[in-house]
DNA sequence: CGGAGAATTGACAAGCATCAATCGAGGTGG
DNA sequence: CCACCTCGATTGATGCTTGTCAATTCTCCG
């Protein structure tokens, strides 16, 4: 992994095609694709490969970009190669909307993903043009510091059992899926960096969780929930 | 404290008499009162006491705040009453202008202060005829994301000590003095919910601190940073 | 089939939380 | 003006969760 940002490929490509991801706001369902219409004159599709890096922390903020398909992570590192998984996006997620004049964090590819790249300056016209656009973009960020704030918490006051059993009702709610079939694209260590704890730990949890028969592992990043309930128990509020 | 959320006096104010707080992004000094000034006319002088609550996580979000005087914590709490600060919030900084229908955290007084007070619908309506304030309200959410993911980095990966230290250095510059001397409103109890620790452990690392000369205890809430190389050392890279 | 990276499992140590008691400061009332 | 009272801060002792180190096993691909 920490490839140069090399793009496979690139063509241009409108959102007409993309599946429609419809954010679950109870005010009024915005339709991230339809806010972000206006864009899609201006946007270029392309590849980036498992492991391979969107943009690095303190690049010049040139692009935003939606990802279309596949799974990416937010990433802060430190000097002694230390890393901190800020965000996972999965498919339908803006990146690079919320940022300043420099990106503050890097963005890698979790697994072979495609997205849309739109030149700031369009962005930034569109922002105070499209008054819709504005506000849905205003909506993500907040949902962004939301989500931020919520980590904190399980970060600073939440045992290890209980951050894995959120992790997977996360992963299982935001896949939609009732199921409980949940497909983790990242790896062990991409899961420990973002839940604050040592991989040994995540596997020592899960091992636990399988032999509870909360959950199944069907395979190393393929697991179902069998006992949601019990998930839930472990979990806690919130 | 966590009493109701009773206002003491509400007189109409605009912000000239505000001191300003200018930011310090690099590419261009935006002052905060200029940039929502044209909300003057709409805001509300309001003075809150000690431990007063502004508003609570839940509730409808009527009205957007900046912070005239004093200081303000961002609490998420727990059903076993356990919270977690957020953020520290000093004067001149917004509150609650990155907010969605509903506060996702609650707001309460360090000490006492006081703040204007904006109905939400001006400023829905000026983030749509104000570009400026458009693009200002932006950065100061990217701003305070960024800060979030800087936490989380702390929280995750840094031991007892970096965080006071880092504690420490960062309520030093935003201070703005040069000569060490820090205020600190909040309690020990505040500063370990802020940064994920006992405040048992708070204690011991001041004390640790102030033995070793890095710092002078003048007073419970003020401290005076003599070596602050030293603490530049525990602290580490950002 | 074989190799390399990832995941698992075990043993051990340590940092920090927890419990408990004492100390200190600030504010009120006599 | 001083004593007292209460809340917050400090300091000490102890245990536990979790990180770290190490070895083995598993899985995915070529």
């Amino acid at each position: 992994m920490d490839e140069k940002p090399n793009m496979l490929e690139t063509l241009p490509g409108t959102l007409a095609s993309e599946h429609d991801t419809t954010s679950w706001t109870k005010d009024a369902f915005v339709s991230t694709a339809r806010a972000i219409d206006p864009l899609a004159g201006h946007g270029l599709r392309i590849a980036v490969r498992r492991g391979q890096e969107i943009f690095a922390e303190g690049d010049a903020a040139e692009s935003c970009y939606r990802l279309a398909d596949g799974s990416i992570r937010l990433v802060k590192l430190m000097a002694d190669g230390r890393r901190q998984v800020c965000e996972f996006l999965k498919a339908g997620d803006l990146l690079g909307f919320e940022t300043d004049d420099e990106y503050y964090f890097s963005a890698e590819a979790v697994n072979d993903c495609t997205l849309m790249r739109y030149p700031r300056r369009a962005v930034e016209t569109l922002l105070v043009e499209d008054k819709l656009f504005a506000r849905h973009v205003r909506k993500v960020t907040a949902r962004g510091l939301q989500g931020a704030y919520q980590r904190m918490v399980l970060l600073c006051h939440k045992s290890a059992q209980e951050r894995i059993a959120w992790f997977l009702l996360s992963m299982a709610g935001r896949a939609g899926l009732e199921n409980g079939d949940i497909h983790l694209p990242m790896t062990r260590t991409d899961i420990a960096n973002y839940l604050g704890m040592a991989i040994e730990t995540v596997s020592r949890v899960l091992g636990q969780f399988k032999q509870n028969g909360a959950i199944i592992q069907k395979s190393l990043n393929r697991i179902q929930i069998v006992d949601r309930d019990a998930l839930e128990l472990v979990r806690g509020e919130v």
